[in-house]
DNA sequence: CTAAAAATCAAATAAACATTTTAAATTATA
DNA sequence: TATAATTTAAAATGTTTATTTGATTTTTAG
């Protein structure tokens, strides 16, 4: 038929194991949507089980590519920060690769699968050693390990609620739209949030050292 | 055989259904562990969705009694922060039923069903008043709508990510464990943070105000 | 207290659905 | 043309949910 079943069939996964999870996801789903039959899976992909994971790394190399670097000279720790928040809310929204591969990441997180090891490693770990880094600029050199982390999960969590939650949010809120620029007002909060709580960390190891 | 066919099926229900969520759940597996046989779901509850829609709302009930009131006169609204924060933080991690409404919770913004409407009313918005009404009094009396959110979601996000995010965070970090004494520490983490973000928020404020 | 009616429960069966396998047909390629 | 790779349709397998039927228990009425 048209070119490269393969490759229709990982785009159309990936669609649909995002939207449903690995469990409510049917295969016949999958291969309507890829415009070929059920067997055309276990020809090309063993099995169910082995096609997600398949599937998944997939997704994540092709989310992989034109990752940016916030950990550019010209910018002081404060601007990088900024920017990290910036990129990492607006991640979520925008349609395309990286909204599906958040979208199994919550999938992973209700049912964590074996998957779930190489995701964290591929996508999840670059991205947070780099707001680590610029964390551990923020904070005095010789803050503890645990203040570090949980600095960087307040940004974390702070962000992905808007992601994961907004569900609930919406249930909660039915007038708030979740738009660009609700985006930019919320990327300044967290940075204001997130720079006030660093600073009022080091205000207070100073205090325990001096 | 024993009593109370239909109070043995709730409960097993509530455990599988938070466990696996409502796909991947069998109601084989149901009624396996309450003893009994396929047939008694369909004789008391109609079929699977009727059930999980009944467990879902028995669950609520069943943590709804006993929710704590932060809003006590006697304290001031930085205590009622830090209490808000510790007590939501452990709830999650604790066993029993809130937990259980906690897994819940998380497969519902998986893959949201028309349950999420009244667990959003019955659990989570009452809660949310509560917090609301804590960072309320902590603002500015002239603060505007969204900055009273922003600053509840940013107390939400943060403790959140620690129930949601666990299966990620023990990849990133194997050595974290997120047991009592590092919940107590993590707290104060939040409580500082959260606090230095709304006395930021509050100069700042002042600062376009005047 | 007893008989009829209703409610509850268990086992087997049926129906629906999903996955995997098989085998035949088609297409591409050497 | 012969061979291998791919696609298709159909059947087999397994699993899950829904229904039926008959037995047991409980309730209600006389």
């Amino acid at each position: 038929m048209a070119k490269d079943t393969p490759q229709r069939l990982l785009d159309a996964a990936l669609d649909v194991f995002a939207e449903q999870g690995y469990q409510a996801a049917t295969i016949q789903e999958i291969v309507k949507r890829a415009g070929t039959n059920i067997a055309a899976i276990n020809y090309h992909f063993r099995d169910k089980a082995s096609f997600y994971a398949e599937v998944v790394l997939y997704g994540c190399e092709k989310q992989g590519v034109g990752q940016p670097d916030f950990l550019q000279a010209e910018n002081d720790p404060e601007q990088q920060l900024y920017l990290f928040i910036q990129w990492f809310l607006q991640r979520g929204l925008r349609l395309g690769t990286a909204s599906l591969m958040d979208q199994i990441h919550m999938q992973e997180l209700a049912n964590p699968s074996p998957v779930l090891d190489k995701v964290v490693e591929k996508l999840i770990r670059p991205v947070h050693l780099q707001l680590r880094q610029i964390i551990y600029a923020l904070l005095p050199d010789n803050s503890e390990e645990q203040v570090i982390r949980f600095h960087c999960f307040s940004v974390i969590g702070q962000c992905n609620l808007y992601k994961i939650g907004k569900p609930v949010m919406t249930r909660l809120y039915p007038d708030m739209q979740l738009d660009e620029q609700c985006m930019q007002e919320l990327a300044k909060h967290i940075y204001l949030v997130s720079l006030a709580g660093i600073q009022a960390q080091n205000q207070q190891s100073g205090n325990n050292h001096g």
